[in-house]
DNA sequence: GAGCACTGC
């Protein structure tokens, strides 16, 4: 895409006025969407969608499609009954980057026709016909709306990354889209909108599938047109889930990018990698598996710099993963100073999420570092596994994006062919509690029957029936109970997060686990760079609890808040970002994550007020937190054992307290922890230290059967 | 001396 700057503002010498400049501007705009590949199949599309209730479409990278299609149905007349078109993304910054763009090409304000809706950021108002939102914010809505009524068509883009929440919503989609073709022909077919392929899905559906969603006494609410939009090359899955869906392609603009294979299998692809390095002569992105390697690739770079002659030591290496601090990561998109050339040693998080300009380069090893959790002993594991083939395509196609390129992948072709095509869905590699939460509030009861697109594993759902069970949101036959299972599900948090808020206000510290399920709910707070591990270390300990780290989350929290309170009394948002930043930098805390656990605090503390919850604090009685922490995470307790290793009390497996823990090092009798995580071991994340009596005294339901 | 890929409500 272009860049297009918004001239409005710029007037080019004087020499042409205020509305020649903008007319100019837009006729550059309309130039440019003329000539995207989508234009050219403009009036298919609509005809497509006004005759289907489900299109596929797979539209290549540069096609055009995610700003384009909105507009194509605005234009055709999709909002003309005061519907508004919804276009999903799995990611914030997509849904604020098109809108923007889109309400540009629209000539509009953004939030006006075309707005966007994030978690902690609406630009949508009363008028807004195009919505672009996170697909996770879409399946929040259909809590408070089941028929997605506000909606007459909904666009899913990027289904093929098949996140959980694009899962779970094409699941309720599918039932929402036959619930609305049925209230439409209850209102006496009146509604001239009705098509063939409405009153064919009619016949086709049950009589009680309305009758898991709430009703709508008396609403007409016309069909829902779905579009699910993919950039992978097999469509057959999504149009064999929807009825044999009719699926449209449309061409992408992609520079070539030549891909070249090793001869044989390398044994050392690091070593690889800094060899490959040196071969080629632009600006390169390495994909490497983790900040660990990132950072001994960065080292064994320089050491290798260091051998070279003056004249070859033009190279300059910058890192970029998901923990680094923003300043840091802003690094890589700066351009290298002239006569050098620029590597970026990345992780996935170059993969869609950030793209960096002047790639030529791609080199890719072939390895990812991907999540696993196994259900039944409740561990997430983090293991480096090959890629998919779409993901090395995905790889490649970041060096053709300004021009053409080349990708080195360092393995022997005959690898790629054995690759799985494509990553495995995420909803087969999680946790499923909140999802069976979130579709149990939507009113599917009989979770195992729900049409998945692809189910998750019996063990998976009943283990996640079982938590739920025990955390009281769930009735003895499985229901949602009330007021708790409610209340539950209306929090956006991990189901065992929203319980603890729930028991915090029977154990008068509601305020300071509001503190703590933010902090939780976040990435890594400490920021730990490898070259001032001593230093930030030492930063950590200055705040640290000896209870354990949720209290120094606590504390981190409440001491930053004085902070900014003393240093900024009254002035403006700008300095008192600058005072954070300052404080952040001092202390080794992530700001980044600082910022999103205050922004989560202020949210959830909305929710909880909404209840009708009583904020109250426990002071300087941290026995009362601690003991209410145990009645919220009996299910993660862990004891020592006589040989000195950790045992969590609900597997029976062997467990450590995580190097990353305040506690590391101590020995206490009993913790409670957040998560298991396997990487090298069983590791515990987030532990405090308990008395063992507690768990017999506050989980007794649990710890019955234990002396 | 150990060790957290990436999203999202």
């Amino acid at each position: 895409m272009p860049s297009m700057a918004n001239s409005q503002n710029r007037q080019p010498n004087g020499a042409v006025s205020n509305s020649d400049a903008r007319r100019q501007y837009m006729q550059q705009i309309l130039q440019h969407r003329k000539s995207l590949p989508i234009a050219a199949v403009e009036n298919r599309l609509v005809e497509e969608i006004r005759n289907n209730h489900t299109l596929i479409i797979v539209g290549e990278t540069g096609s055009g499609k995610t700003t384009q299609l909105p507009q194509f149905l605005f234009k055709a007349g999709f909002c003309r009954n005061g519907k508004a078109i919804g276009v999903t993304q799995p990611r914030r910054v997509a849904a604020v980057t098109v809108a923007k763009r889109v309400a540009e090409e629209c000539g509009v304000q953004l939030g006006q026709r075309v707005g966007y809706s994030i978690r902690f950021d609406d630009m949508t108002s009363g008028s807004t016909m195009i919505k672009y939102m996170t697909d996770g914010l879409l399946l929040r809505e259909a809590l408070l709306d089941p028929y997605l009524s506000k909606y007459s068509v909904i666009i899913v883009d990027e289904a093929h990354e098949r996140t959980i929440h694009t899962d779970v919503l094409l699941g309720l989609l599918k039932k929402v889209q036959k619930a609305r073709s049925q209230t439409a022909n209850e209102s006496l077919n009146s509604d001239r909108a009705m098509t063939d392929s409405d009153s064919k899905l009619e016949k086709e559906q049950g009589a009680d599938l309305v009758s898991s969603l709430k009703k709508c006494q008396g609403a007409r609410i016309p069909p829902l047109r779905l579009v699910v939009m993919s950039a992978s090359l097999d469509a057959r899955i999504f149009s064999e889930y929807f009825g044999g869906a009719k699926a449209v392609h449309v061409q992408g603009r992609q520079f070539p990018v030549d891909v070249f294979y090793t001869k044989g299998p390398e044994t050392d692809y690091v070593d690889a990698a800094i060899m490959t390095i040196f071969q080629a002569s632009g600006d390169i992105l390495v994909f490497l598996t983790g900040q660990e390697e990132i950072e001994a690739v960065e080292g064994l770079l320089k050491e290798k710099l260091q051998h070279l002659s003056k004249d070859k030591q033009n190279l300059l290496s910058t890192p970029i993963f998901a923990s680094l601090p923003s300043e840091q990561q802003m690094k890589a998109f700066m351009p290298a100073p002239a006569g050098f050339r620029k590597v970026i040693l990345a992780t996935n998080i170059a993969e869609t999420s950030v793209t960096i300009p002047g790639i030529k380069y791609v080199i890719d090893p072939g390895v990812v570092k991907a999540r696993n959790y196994n259900p039944r002993t409740g561990i997430e594991s983090l293991n480096v596994i090959p890629t998919s083939k779409a993901q090395a395509l995905q790889r490649s196609g970041r060096a053709g994006r300004e021009g053409p390129g080349k990708c080195f992948r360092l393995y022997p072709e005959i690898e790629f062919d054995k690759l799985a095509d494509s990553t495995v869905p995420e909803i087969k590699r999680c946790n499923l509690s909140n999802v069976i939460l979130q579709l149990k509030a939507l009113g599917v009861d009989d979770i195992m029957s729900f049409d998945f697109m692809e189910k998750p594993s019996r063990m998976a759902i009943v283990k996640s029936l079982e938590e739920l069970f025990l955390l009281g949101a769930l009735t003895e036959d499985y229901k949602l109970s009330d007021p708790i299972g409610h209340q539950m599900a209306r929090l956006p948090l991990d189901p065992i997060y929203s319980k603890a808020l729930i028991l915090a206000c029977q154990f008068n510290c509601l305020e300071e686990m509001l503190i703590t399920v933010a902090m939780l709910s976040v990435e890594s707070i400490f920021y730990m760079p490898r070259e001032k591990q001593d230093e930030s270390r030492a930063a950590k300990n200055r705040i640290a609890s000896l209870e354990g780290d949720h209290i120094t989350f606590i504390n981190v929290y409440r001491t930053c808040d004085d902070f900014l309170a003393k240093s900024n009394a009254g002035s403006s948002k700008e300095k008192t970002l600058k005072n954070m930043r300052k404080w952040c930098k001092e202390n080794f805390v992530n700001g980044r994550s600082l910022r999103h656990a205050r922004d989560v605090h202020s949210q959830i503390r909305g929710h909880v007020e909404q209840m009708g919850l009583r904020i109250t604090s426990c002071g300087e009685d941290m026995l009362l937190y601690r003991r209410c922490l145990t009645a919220a995470f009996f299910m993660n307790a862990a004891s020592r054992q006589p040989d000195g290793t950790y045992r969590a009390l609900a597997s029976g497996q062997v467990v450590q307290i995580h190097p990353f823990s305040v506690l590391r090092g101590t020995k206490h009798d009993c913790v409670i922890f957040n998560e298991l995580v396997r990487t090298s071991q069983n590791y515990m994340r987030n532990v405090t230290r308990i008395d063992p009596l507690w768990l017999a005294e506050l989980a007794s339901h649990f710890y019955a059967a234990q002396d």
